[in-house]
RNA sequence: GGCCCAUUCGUCUAUCGGUUAGGACGCAAGAUUUUCAUUCUUGAAAGAGCAGUUCGAUUCUGCUAUGGGCUACCA
């Protein structure tokens, strides 16, 4: 029977979500919506020491920024809640009973220390088939002994008890079928009492089957633990009904080795989150793609193809498309190393796309904070004219800032270069000749000004130099009528005395 | 150490046994421009190694190497 889609997403709120987290959300999103299924958010704090305040806010304003929408979960509710499992408590209970009582989980007493102690005294310590029986736990205390530790308090986990020697295979959608023996599975803890809630395995098997999730698409760091999880499903009899499993290969440093870290963004200068997370307890500030000036759109598409493409050579393409597109099927085996660089072309490519207006809008603020005011539709032709020139709306101000604040230094290369000792003269003959125009428009004032420069055959390279000089300060810049254009006549002519006076 | 996953230009990747191994980012050169940028053109740049299967392997298999992950009362 074909189950409608259900996914979901589930992070713990240890801390800001790791933009390697965003990309698998965005998976699952994407699956889920081409689909015609339903997209989930679980949050999974059952470790209560490492619980983070703020994380969870951060996580839901994360996907709100992306436009990565869920149907159910933390913050919206639905017909399976709660969705915070620490609220599902007495659920976990029930079924960590019922593996207790049809011999598929144990409890033990050993406590931290004393495995910690067994660790170091035999490297390869694993608490399993083969070192079970010589542990302190409900399969070699009695009855009466376990009971009596229990009502005297002594604290105890719940351990699966994994038979060993079989061959579980696990069917992944992306590479197809990995077996695992069983023997080399430890007896993981599912559940402890010393807070009531049950780990990462337990809960996330017992919340996948109750909520109805068909696929978990998850990262490739839980591929090892994939076979306990089938061998749960089959514990609990729910193997009818066990998700399709999909391990996505993760994101690299983009240099050294090991997998994308928080230290990498401050390291390289690059954010490794979504939005800036300032860490309650450290008081660190984390940066993220928010801040750092991308479009959620530029995240999206540039993590979309981080790990999947769609096999033609189109890369750019709108969340609609990515969810029509998508498939599990092309995601890559290997590992991503990060690219900032290619990065900042998305943010490009989308800034380029933006209509001037918007870009407009979105620069205001910067010249507000440098008391610049300027009609709107001055910025408008100003955003027109350069944003070919940046990847980033922040970055827009410094090329651009001439158009707004008249320039008070000159730059000392040009001058030498083109500034020459006729040049005052000819500026003001420029100053003159521009007075006299009253169409002050692009082609009319470049028509004017060439006219006059080969008339008077004067150095087209040098004339024309010092004339940018006088409107931006500089040697460099767009189309010089495209600045007058911008600038206007009485400022352009301001421009060139002022100039004249300070360069002589 | 054990187990699992992976391996195509510097990076992200296409190829589903037969290709001059394609595209993109980045890089370089040339053209364009009064300047810078853009744009255009061009270029350098890859199948980890060794066996095997096959008429033929980047593609399938094995081994080695390398990289990654896991090996917690973390997820």
């Amino acid at each position: 029977m074909e189950r409608k889609v259900r996914v979901r997403f589930a992070p713990s709120p240890t801390g800001p979500l790791h933009i390697g987290g965003v990309r698998t959300a965005l998976y699952n999103y994407l699956f889920a919506k081409q689909s015609g299924g339903e997209f989930i958010l679980r949050i999974e704090d059952t470790d209560s020491t490492r619980f983070v305040p703020g994380a969870e806010e951060y996580i839901i304003e994360s996907f709100k920024w992306l436009g990565i929408t869920f149907d159910e979960g933390v913050g919206i509710g639905g017909p399976f809640a709660p969705y915070r499992q620490s609220e599902r408590r007495s659920i976990y209970k029930t079924y960590v009973d019922q593996l207790l009582a049809s011999g598929h989980a144990y409890i033990a007493f050993d406590t931290p220390a004393e495995l910690e102690a067994k660790r170091a005294e035999s490297a390869n310590f694993q608490y399993d088939a083969s070192t079970r029986m010589m542990m302190r736990n409900s399969l070699t205390l009695s009855k009466e002994e376990v009971d009596s530790l229990i009502a005297n308090g002594q604290q105890y986990v719940v351990r699966a008890k994994v038979e060993p020697n079989e061959d579980v295979e696990v069917n992944d959608l992306i590479r197809g079928k990995v077996v695992i023996n069983s023997s080399v599975l430890d007896d993981k803890v599912l559940y402890k009492s010393a807070d009531e809630l049950p780990t990462y395995h337990l809960a996330n098997i017992v919340d996948d089957h109750l909520m109805e999730i068909t696929h978990v698409i998850r990262g490739e760091e839980w591929l090892p633990s994939a076979p306990l999880h089938v061998l749960l499903y089959r514990y609990f009899g729910w193997t009818d009904t066990m998700p399709q499993f999909a391990h996505l290969s993760l994101l690299l440093k983009p240099d050294g080795n090991g997998k994308l870290s928080k230290r990498d963004g401050d390291r390289l200068g690059f954010p490794v989150f979504p939005l800036n997370w300032n860490d309650p307890k450290s008081g660190d500030l984390s940066s993220g793609y928010r801040e750092a000036g991308y479009f959620p759109e530029a995240v999206v598409n540039f993590l979309a193809l981080l790990g999947w493409n769609p096999g033609n050579d189109e890369e750019l393409f709108s969340m609609d498309e990515l969810i029509k597109l998508f498939s599990i099927e092309r995601c890559s085996k290997n590992g991503a190393r990060f690219d900032y660089e290619k990065g900042k072309w998305f943010n490009h490519k989308y800034l380029l796309m933006k209509e001037n207006e918007e870009v407009a809008r979105l620069m205001l603020p910067e010249l507000q904070a440098r008391n610049v005011e300027v009609p709107f539709e001055m910025v408008v032709k100003v955003v027109a004219l350069m944003k070919e020139r940046v990847s980033f709306v922040k970055d827009l101000w410094e090329p651009c800032a001439f158009f707004f604040v008249a320039p008070v230094e000159y730059d000392e290369k040009t001058i030498k270069k083109r500034w020459k000792e006729d040049t005052p003269a000819q500026m003001r003959e420029l100053v003159t000749l521009l007075q006299d125009i009253d169409d002050f428009s692009i082609q009319k004032t470049e028509e004017v000004v060439m006219n006059w420069v080969t008339t008077n055959q004067y150095h087209m390279g040098n004339v024309m130099n010092a004339f940018r000089l006088t409107l931006v300060g500089e040697g460099k810049g767009p189309h010089i009528f495209e600045i007058t254009d911008i600038l206007g006549k009485e400022e352009t002519i301001r421009r060139i005395e002022r100039a004249v006076a300070a360069i002589g």
